[in-house]
DNA sequence: GATCCACGGGAATACACGGATG
DNA sequence: CATCCGTGTATTCCCGTGGATC
């Protein structure tokens, strides 16, 4: 939040001082220009980019933890930085004695997520090269990987791939492949929560990232909720609650965060309670799924989830009822058996969990109920817009 | 005309149960 | 008793279509 920003909060909380919520900055998804006590990565990280200070291309890496330890947060912040290396800045070149190229690697981030084909990974990286617009629609993939190939005459860059391997996205080793017909001039670090013997790319440079210690968890809550609520709306008391029951997981913390927030911003209140904190720790699903996931759905069925979690329990009894239910709403005009099967890829990603009845009576195989994994709250509020 | 992608629709398959059959 | 079969429901799978864009 910026100066700006607080000066309007102060103006605006004249009088009533209730929390103001600044949804932007308390999503879990949101990553910060300057992650908290992570410097330890961030040096491991520089250490494997050091040639890049040459001018020369480093080698892969794999970068891999388990969720909400930091890592997007901080390639996010690296890459934002490193970007477009200046090279003349005269403390980049001293070495007059080796060929380089002219310019530096430049940093494209890569959100698998949402670049979930071959022609996305192409378009995702061309995107992040050029200026002008790169089009979605009307050409091939093997004509978009040529353009890629032009574009990178006399120039190289680093690919930074995040979210590999999880259930909607690509593998290491296919995008391994798709940057294969130009090694000299691409080299990529791939992110991704399984360890490296579990992939099927070997990676020369593998660096592994811890989650959270609870101390620093503390410090990333109070932190962010300084940013997006202003001091002291959380004590120290409620952050270490939360750190704690996060067990070193950044995202699930802040999606507490997020929920604890806007329980007492509803009840009027101008500051986060402990009973706020426990509404918080309470909605949100352990194992529960990135935000980050559902955020990047398609427009559809985002609209589907969001009326999911708004039907009573005996609507969520069955698949066929919430399909029913969902189908008869406003706002949603999509067929009964479009909505079904949604419901049903859904599940088999992870985002919602199908629970089988366990039924005496009746014929047939008995239903499953729905059971969203993740908060509902903070999807609902960062998906509408 | 080509291309990518989201949708729609429905066929195919899986599963649970109870009753019939060997 | 073990197995098969029919019925009803749930779940998975697949492919054609059409919008948007070049």
């Amino acid at each position: 939040m910026d100066v700006e920003d607080r000066i309007r909060r102060r103006q605006r909380g004249d009088g009533d001082r209730q929390l103001v919520l600044d949804y932007a900055t308390l999503s879990p998804t949101t990553h910060v220009a300057e992650p908290t006590d992570r410097g330890t990565l961030l040096e491991r990280l520089l250490d494997c980019f050091d040639p890049v200070f040459d001018g020369d291309l480093p080698s892969d890496a794999y970068v891999w933890g388990p969720r909400g330890s930091g890592k997007s947060a901080v390639l996010t912040a690296l890459c934002r930085h490193l970007r477009r290396l200046p090279l003349q800045s005269g403390s980049i070149i001293h070495t007059t004695t080796r060929a380089q190229s002219t310019t530096a690697p430049e940093f494209v981030y890569l959100d698998a997520r949402e670049a979930g084909s071959d022609f996305a990974i192409y378009h995702g990286l061309l995107d992040g090269l050029v200026d002008e617009r790169v089009p979605q629609h009307g050409l091939g993939t093997d004509t978009l990987r040529d353009r890629l190939t032009d574009e990178l005459a006399g120039r190289s860059v680093v690919a930074v791939v995040d979210h590999l391997n999880e259930p909607d996205t690509l593998s290491a080793a296919t995008v391994d492949d798709l940057f294969a017909s130009a090694r000299d001039r691409i080299r990529w670090v791939g992110i991704g929560r399984h360890p490296p013997d579990a992939l099927d790319w070997e990676p020369p440079t593998v660096i592994h990232v811890p989650g959270y210690r609870p101390q620093v968890l503390v410090d990333v809550v109070t932190t962010r909720a300084d940013d997006a609520l202003g001091g002291r709306a959380l004590d120290h008391a409620g952050a270490r609650r939360i750190a704690e029951w996060a067990d070193g997981d950044a995202h699930d913390a802040l999606a507490a965060l997020f929920v604890a927030a806007d329980t007492a911003a509803s009840a009027g209140k101008d500051r986060i309670e402990m009973t706020d904190v426990e509404a918080g720790i309470a909605e949100v699903p352990r194992p529960s799924v990135s935000l980050g996931r559902l955020l990047v759905l398609p427009a559809n069925r985002q609209a589907v989830l969001r009326k999911l979690v708004t039907l009573a329990e005996d609507q969520r009894s069955s698949v066929s009822a919430a399909t029913t239910a969902i189908t008869e709403t406003d706002g949603i005009d999509l067929s009964a058996g479009t909505v079904k099967r949604f419901l049903y890829e859904l599940a088999e990603s992870g985002i919602l969990e199908r629970i089988e009845t366990e039924r005496a009576t009746g014929q047939g195989r008995p239903p499953s109920r729905l059971e969203p994994r993740f908060p509902p709250t903070v999807f609902s509020r960062l998906s509408d817009q």
